[in-house]
DNA sequence: AAATAATGACACTGTCCCGTATCATTGTAT
DNA sequence: ATACAATGATACGGGACAGTGTCATTATTT
């Protein structure tokens, strides 16, 4: 086993003791959910200890076991909070290409490529939580972009938006989840959901494509 | 921590003890590679146990750490050997559609699901196995679909490759990685396949794609 | 044949970590 | 006010596992 030789994430101003007010402990248990993920991500999601979930949280092993039961616990909490979040990015009101460039982009950043990586590593014993991030993840996009396309291809949306989404997503996010490359940038998030779209010939109309100089 | 109920791989038939003949020697080494993969596919890298390893395998610990050194040797050497056998499933000579369908089913394979699962969960410990898992994986896959390509579409070869690539594995193996969907059948793959190259419209020419009664 | 190397079987030490207990401390309930 | 609940700090028992040591056993080497 490797050695811990971090200190982990910095101990916070040391909390004073005693029983918390009420607010501070409906905030106290998110804090520790928000700071879990960069605990499962260091070391993943078997090596972490509750100890060190409870450090980052700036709470003690106590705590979190009151909280959560056990190490599970947080992660399936975890995963189910930030689940929830994934597909609540929707300004609602935007085109077919800025919502595919938003999906692009999402779905590159570290949290959610190592979000994805620990739900797929830990499917086996966890499949519920596999689930539910599909549910919430890929499942909601492929349907917002059905959406999207029913409006410019009446005939074959259905068929066609779980392809357009791959092809957002696309070999870059598979070098993605294996570490191999960077988080993706905005501009170029944008010229690659361009690119999927002029695959399936979803390009922009032809006066709009022209060039603009 | 789970509770490890199951027995693991029912014990072997107790190999005699004693210096194994040579040729004996170099079989097991591989034999352990070979079993390592369902440890590690049933536990994950993390909790499987060396002690499990070597059972697996028909060996001792201190076998296990003299070939290998420790749990990461077993790992990286585990996955170098498959990877290398990745990609040689091509019998050379066979359709564009033929070679599709081959990557369809193998990258659906329980197997390679899992494997892919092992090294995406271990890529920040082990990134040089991320890396070679994608060069001997989707890589050279990539790489032969774009020599098929190149007869049919000489233009966009070289750009189309990696759109197909990812069309054919589809929403269906984003869904087997998080485990929520089982194996996909020899049958299924071909159509998978077809419905692929009719994305991007690289279908049969009209004639062979007649019916056939 | 004698020495050496590799292995199985087994024991053993040290470490890590889980989960709980104890006590002081501080907010909440009544 | 007074009892109670929740928390921090700390300690601790128990289990699991890594990695090594020892000895008997069997090939290989010379």
């Amino acid at each position: 086993m490797a050695a811990r030789t971090v200190q982990d994430t910095a101990a916070h101003p040391a909390r004073k003791r005693g029983r918390p007010t009420a607010d501070e402990r409906a905030s106290r248990r998110q804090h520790v959910l928000d700071e879990a993920l960069g605990v499962f991500l260091e070391h993943g999601y078997a090596n972490a200890t509750v100890e060190q979930l409870a450090r980052a949280g700036g709470v003690t092993k106590r705590t979190i076991y009151a909280y959560f039961g056990d190490k599970a616990g947080v992660f399936s909490e975890m995963v189910r909070s930030l689940a929830t979040t994934v597909s609540s990015l929707a300004p609602d009101g935007d085109t077919l290409e800025s919502l595919a460039t938003r999906i692009v982009y999402r779905l590159h950043s570290a949290e959610l490529v190592g979000l994805h990586r620990l739900v797929i590593a830990e499917s086996m014993r966890f499949p519920e939580l596999a689930q539910t991030l599909h549910d919430n993840g890929d499942a909601r996009h492929i349907a917002r972009l059905a959406e999207h396309l029913a409006d410019e291809r009446p005939a074959d949306a259905a068929g066609l938006a779980p392809s357009l989404f791959i092809l957002l997503l696309g070999e870059e996010h598979r070098k993605r989840l294996l570490g191999l490359v960077p988080a993706i940038s905005e501009e170029s998030a944008h010229t690659h959901a361009q690119a999927a779209l002029a695959t399936l010939g979803l390009e922009r109309s032809p006066l709009a494509a022209m060039p603009l100089d």
